[in-house]
DNA sequence: TGTCTTTGACCGACT
DNA sequence: AAGTCGGTCAAAGAC
């Protein structure tokens, strides 16, 4: 890869960007696009693997508070980059961010009673579910 | 300068 | 027991 921009954060993304606050937009080596949207969640990707078996690409995220494990696994068809699904693991123990509207001190207090609402598997295979 | 993404390597589990 | 695959860590590069 030497002739393709690199697809690393900060990259242009044009107008799209403002549509796509939320999201991670990908575009990969093959010109393809990966939208990531995002949950209201700080995440950092810790790693990416070709699953062989399933012939997806798995991108692992990690949430970015210390004390929380919620781990997303994010894979797509390499045929259907489009196809997203995404898998939660774990629980937030902390409240949403990137959310101007409910960002307040009062939003910690709230966290702990909040976290039961975080039924990520239903945020999945609620939402996301494309098989 | 600092943060984040990317990629390769390593380790453990499973077949 | 060996090989393969999945998941995680760590270093380097880019913005």
């Amino acid at each position: 890869m030497a002739a393709n921009p690199p697809p690393t954060r900060g990259a242009p993304l044009d107008d799209t960007e403002e549509r796509l606050t939320e999201e991670r937009v990908r575009i990969k080596e093959d010109n393809t696009m990966v939208i990531i949207p995002a949950d209201g969640h700080g995440w950092k990707k810790y790693g990416q693997k070709l699953i062989k078996k399933i012939n997806k690409t798995r991108s692992y995220f990690r949430c970015h508070k210390m004390n929380c494990r919620a781990k997303k696994r994010v894979e797509w068809s390499t045929s259907n980059p489009g196809n997203l699904q995404i898998s939660y693991e774990g629980t937030h123990v902390h409240p949403q961010i990137g959310t101007p509207d409910q960002q307040g001190s009062s939003q910690e207090e709230a966290s702990a009673s909040r976290v039961n609402q975080y039924d990520l598997y239903t945020q999945v295979f609620g939402d996301h579910q494309n098989n």
